[in-house]
Formats: C-alpha cells, sequence, structure tokens
DNA sequence: TTGGCCAGTGAATCATGGA
DNA sequence: GTCCATGATTCACTGGCCA
C-alpha cells in the first residue's frame, strides 16, 4: 500500500523539475495529499503607490480612493485565497506551510492562512544584518520580514526537527528570531548584464534552517513562486526532493542553472542530531528479563527520598503502592506525571546510577543486531 | 479659534483619569479627533487547550481569564472592527495608533487596520531577552510578540523623533526589532495576595520607546485596554497627558496607585535630541527680508559652476529660469529635485558658505524666542 | 557586603501509539 | 472515534536565605 501510493505518487509529481505557469493552475493539476512541505513567497506588490497586478499579470486601474483602497486590497485577498487553496490541497495531512512576507501582506497572508484551517505553530522574523537603511529617517529601519509557519490543520502532526536546530543553536532551544545576512555578494544571481537576476532572492542560510528544521531527507517540498530557485538549490543540497513553479522564463532559466550546479550532499553528511522519541521503545520488563536488575532489588530517588523494590514482572513496589516506574514515581512527587527512567537509581559500589544507563545498553543491543553485517 | 478648541478638548477629555466600562463605548462618547496617539494591547485570543506543565512538573499559569475569550474567529474580528473603528474616529487627523499582539491575534489586528484605512508606517518585533521556553520541545521559543505602528490615514504628518531614537540608539538609526526584557521583578505588579496583578502586564520600558518615539510632550495618548496602566505611568512620567479606559475594576485599582505614585519628569528632562524636521520651516524669503542677503546677491554652487541672483521676494533667477532655490537648483543640475539650502552658497571674504548657515541663525533666534526664562 | 544555592516564573494555541 | 500507558521536556532572570 506505502509502495503503491509512493509509486503513484513518483509517477504523477513532476519531482526536481521547474514547471512552467501559473502556479494556482499548476498546483491545482497536481495530485492530492501529496508534498510534506510548501515554502512560499508570494509577491506584495501591495500600496506601492506605483502600479497593482493581478496574478495574472493584468493592471488593476490605479486609484486613490478609500473605496478604491479596499478594492485593491480585495484582489490581493482573492489572489492569496486562490492559491493558498490549492497549496492547501495539495499538502499531505501531516504537511506543513512557510509563507514569508512584509507589513505590507504579511497580516493578510496570515488571517487567510487562519481562515482557511490552517495551524499557526510559530511566527518568525527574518533580522537582517545588513538592512537597508531608512534614507529619509522618516520611520525605523526596516530590518526584519515576518515569516508564518502553519499546520495544514489543527492536528497535524508536523515536522520538527528540535533537537537538530537545538544543538545549531549552540545547545539551548531555537527562538523564534533569527538574525540572517540578505543575499548578497557571490550568492546574489546576477543577470547576462551584471544586474541582480531577481529582485527578491532569498538567502539560503534561511531555507536552510527551514527544510532542515521542518523536514525529513527525502521529503518533497514545493514553491510555489520559485523564482531563482533558492528552495529548490536548498533542497537538491540537503538530500530533499522539490518542486518548483515559475512562470517567468527568465527566473526559470537562471534557477535551472543553480540547481544543476548545486551539489546533493551525501547520506552520511544529512544526518542531524536526533530525538530520543525516534528511538525504540524499550518496556522496563525487559531490564529485569535480561537480569540487568534482579527482582527485589531497590530502586532510589535522586537524593534517596523514596525507595522501591523491583518485581519479577517489571512494575515496582513503593510505599505500598505497586505500578509501573512511571506511576510509582509520580505517586510519590505527587506529579501529573514521571519519567521513570530518570527518575530511579540503582546502586552499584555505593553510587546512584539513572537505570535509563540500562535502556541505552539495550537499545545499543537491538541497533547492533538490526544494522546489516559489512 | 486654535485656544477655543483647545478649552473645548480640555473640557471634554477626561485627560488624566481612568475611565471605568467598555472602551467601544466610551471611546464612542468622546469627541471626534481628539487624541494623538493610542496604544492597545488588546485580548490575543489565546486558544489553550488543558494545562501544560514544566519538566519539573510544575505548571505554567497560563493566560485563561474570561476576557481573552472569543467563540471563533468571526467574533473576535467583529470586535476588532468595533474598537478599531471607534479608536480612528477619536485620532487627530495626524494621529497615529500602536497595537501589540502575537501570532494568535496580530494578523487579524494588522488586517483589520490596513481595511480601515490606517496607513502601517511600521510593523516593530519586541524581543523578549528572557521569554518562557518550549517546554516540550515541540516549536521553537516563541520569543517575540509583533506591534504595528501606524498613522490615521495614508498622509497623516505623524510624529516620529527620529533623532532621539537615533540617540538612543548609539548615534545609529533605530531598527524594527527591540530587544526589552518581560516585565518581572518589583516592576511587576502584585495583588493582595502576592500573586501577578494582571496576567500581561507590559514592560515600561516598551512604552518609553513607544511614546517617546512618536508623540510629543503636552499630546494625549489614549489606551483602551488599560490594564494595570503602564501606558499611563510612562506618559505621566514623561510629561504626556493620558485617558485609560479600563472595564475590571481590580485593574483600575492598581493603576490607579501606580500612577498616583508616578512623578512626572520636569521640562528640562524631558528634551530630546530634536530633529530637523520638527524645526519651524523658514522661507528662503525670511533670510532676504532679513538683509542676511541681499537682492542682486550671487549665489554659487560648489565649484561655482553655476551662478545665480537673490531676488527680493526670495526667489533666485540662473540662466534665465526663475524660481525657488531648490527649483532653480534641480534645473541647473538636471534633476527631479535639489536641497537647495545645502546646494547655494554665497560668498564671504573669498570663501563659499552653504546658505543653511544662515537658516540654522534664523532657528536659532526663533528657539531663543519660544524658550521660556528661567 | 558578597557570593552561592535554591525556588519561582513568564501572553503557550507544547504527545503519541496501541488497544 | 475513545481510553490508557508510556515517558519526553526548559531559559533567563529575580529574589530570598544563609554562610
Amino acid at each position: 500500500m506505502a509502495v503503491k501510493t509512493k509509486q503513484a505518487e513518483a509517477q504523477a509529481l513532476p519531482l526536481n523539475t521547474i514547471v512552467p505557469g501559473d502556479c494556482i493552475e499548476v498546483m491545482r493539476s497536481l495530485p492530492a495529499a501529496s508534498v510534506d512541505l510548501i515554502f512560499a513567497d508570494p509577491p506584495y506588490n501591495l500600496q506601492l503607490k506605483g502600479d497593482l497586478h493581478r496574478p495574472d499579470n493584468s493592471r488593476v486601474d490605479a486609484v486613490d480612493d478609500h473605496w478604491d483602497q479596499f478594492s485593491s486590497f480585495a484582489v490581493y485577498d482573492a489572489f492569496t485565497r486562490d492559491w493558498l487553496a490549492a497549496a492547501r490541497r495539495i499538502l499531505k495531512p501531516n504537511g506543513a506551510i512557510w509563507v514569508i512576507g512584509s507589513y505590507h501582506n504579511v497580516f493578510r497572508l496570515g488571517a487567510e492562512l487562519q481562515n482557511q484551517g490552517f495551524w499557526i505553530l510559530n511566527d518568525v522574523v527574518w533580522r537582517k544584518s545588513n538592512p537597508m537603511p531608512n534614507f529619509r529617517g522618516k520611520r525605523l529601519t526596516n530590518a526584519h520580514e515576518t515569516l508564518i509557519w502553519a499546520g495544514k490543520e489543527e492536528n497535524s502532526k508536523y515536522t520538527f526537527n528540535y533537537e537538530a536546530l537545538k544543538a545549531m543553536n549552540d545547545g539551548v532551544q531555537m527562538r523564534s528570531d533569527w538574525m540572517i545576512p540578505l543575499c548578497t555578494g557571490h550568492e546574489r544571481l546576477k543577470d547576462e548584464n551584471g544586474d541582480k537576476a531577481h529582485p527578491t532572492q532569498k538567502p539560503e542560510a534561511l531555507l536552510h534552517r527551514i527544510i532542515l528544521a521542518t523536514t525529513n531527507p527525502g521529503d518533497v517540498v514545493l514553491d510555489p513562486f520559485f523564482g531563482t530557485g533558492t528552495t529548490g538549490a536548498v533542497a537538491k543540497m540537503l538530500g530533499r526532493d522539490f518542486i518548483g513553479i515559475e512562470r517567468e522564463e527568465a527566473y526559470r532559466k537562471v534557477a535551472q542553472d543553480r540547481i544543476d550546479r548545486t551539489r546533493r550532499l551525501d547520506a552520511s553528511a544529512l544526518e542531524v542530531t536526533g530525538s530520543k522519541r525516534a528511538e525504540p521503545r524499550v518496556p522496563f520488563g525487559n531490564v529485569v528479563e535480561r537480569g540487568m536488575l534482579r527482582a527485589g532489588e531497590e530502586l532510589y530517588s535522586l537524593g534517596s527520598r523514596h525507595v522501591a523494590r523491583v518485581r519479577p514482572d517489571g512494575t515496582i513496589v513503593g510505599n505500598d503502592v505497586k505500578g509501573s516506574i512511571h506511576q510509582v514515581g509520580a505517586h510519590l512527587e505527587g506529579a501529573p506525571s514521571c519519567n521513570g527512567w530518570t527518575y530511579w537509581h540503582f546502586k552499584r559500589d555505593g553510587r546512584l546510577i539513572p537505570i535509563d544507563i540500562l535502556r541505552q545498553q539495550i537499545r545499543a543491543e537491538i541497533e547492533a543486531d538490526e544494522r546489516p553485517a559489512h
């Protein structure tokens, strides 16, 4: 079943290609529930005093009346509604989306995400280390853009590589504000005239963090506003599959060249710090079965304030309460829950050692058994 | 006329008081176009499910107050629409508003601001130096909140003390991301039980920066969700008038005590680095009127490539083109605009001196006239 | 007076898999 | 769908107490 689905997807999904055309139409042509992550950097040609263009590039009549201002917002909102709905349809149930915007459009993006049932997980601030100053001294230096990370729905089991991001951040939790420089220098793609190939090329560092944090190797990442293909280049490098959609041929060409030049990291380079949750579950009974602890042996809480005794079936008894290592620990502490593996200790040579050590030994043996012989 | 208006305002506006009641009704009862700045910290509509415990099993004291509960986005949006409309009506034409929110509500706030014709000037990120961690490791640490600064309308001549903020920021432009600690320690107000008096008290440092940046001494600052009165306390300290609106009697009492304890800084302590833009406009004609330059005298561009002659009405003529110092300068340079004050120079003792020197002399005299005698 | 240790806390949409 | 057992998970700072 899973294999069949995989095959069907592989046939239907234009993996690792840049699809020409309007992103709404293209997304509507793709199979439902087929991509893991969407990254979208939609146009925010809003209120720029100049012309406002519809998604099909037709020009909205210039306006300065109040009601017409509203009509401009309405056009932008309708566009947002359409492409977000198309994006949501092709997301897997446990998929997620990132969108990026500035104050011109991000409030409308966020509100529409919520209206459609996406579940916001974080808003993230891209703090620019080298923003353009406010030349006229009339406002604050606009030194950031806003990203929104949202699951397809409230109960989506979204991917989040917590430990990897924590490791990336010197061992403390990654915060919602990220300091990343603008895309400049050699990374900034130029056209044949030496001008920048795209006005809003995003830095690879930004996509690197996003893709590392919220996908796993082999996942499918789709970008409906592909531009010069930062999403595709970083996805390829990190061993993810990508789908790009881009209307402008000039951008598609630049992006394709760029991706062709990009090297995919080999599998060993893709490993990141994993979560304990992903490791195989080991019942405490296994520890007793294997004789690592024997029935009747005593367990101690830290500080030895509480003592419990191991029983042959892997339950323990302490203070006349019987149950699992977790239940007895929670009871003795008067706490709603307790991780018995880290709470209880056994004595060796007069020292207290957490029983989690024993679980780690068992896990190491399991892994050794499952690893193919070299 | 101006005096009359001032008096009428003073009679109608409940300056420096905390008005009990629903903020929408109270704002509707106030005269239109009467306040300079609104700071609003509306309910966030957090949608919390069960309890949350820290890894040490202590329980997180969540915001579960009745005033933060809304049954749907539609209900929250209607509430937002109503209070923003009431707020907009009482703003002066050149007034501005600040709102603060988290990802739960700020996108809806921002979109509705735009819908009603407010003109967003900046979004500002309050980066918390000491945020609560993400205890379960399921998301990024939610380490910021978002503020939106908006003028009443697109062409409002809003107040922005650019130079003061630049000075506050070690001489470089203030950015849109502000690192400020949470309100804790002695600043955090407690009730008679020693518990926090309000679940979401904002730090005074945040309001200090906002009020300093976007009002002048004597301005009227209104806060429709007054809570424990941080806005009022900081406004009073900084020599601004405030109007607070608060529904809950317990909060009003705490706020009033707090404001009574707050001391207003004296006028000399309120002076901040002035912006050139805030300085009085000086027509070039004044320079001629005062005889600092005489009609017929010659002005020179830098390098003396161009020459113009002063005319009695404060216009100049160069290369057969007549107009203001700015117009003629722009014409001679073929530029769309030109700051005539720095472009043109006059000769004294064979040296070229920019005419801006003369404007500065005039301004110095104006300031000396307006400063009260000590 | 200073420093070390311990306890407390802050606008939070904070689990998962098997029966 | 529900119920239940397992068990994973925190950073910066403040203030009080005591040596």
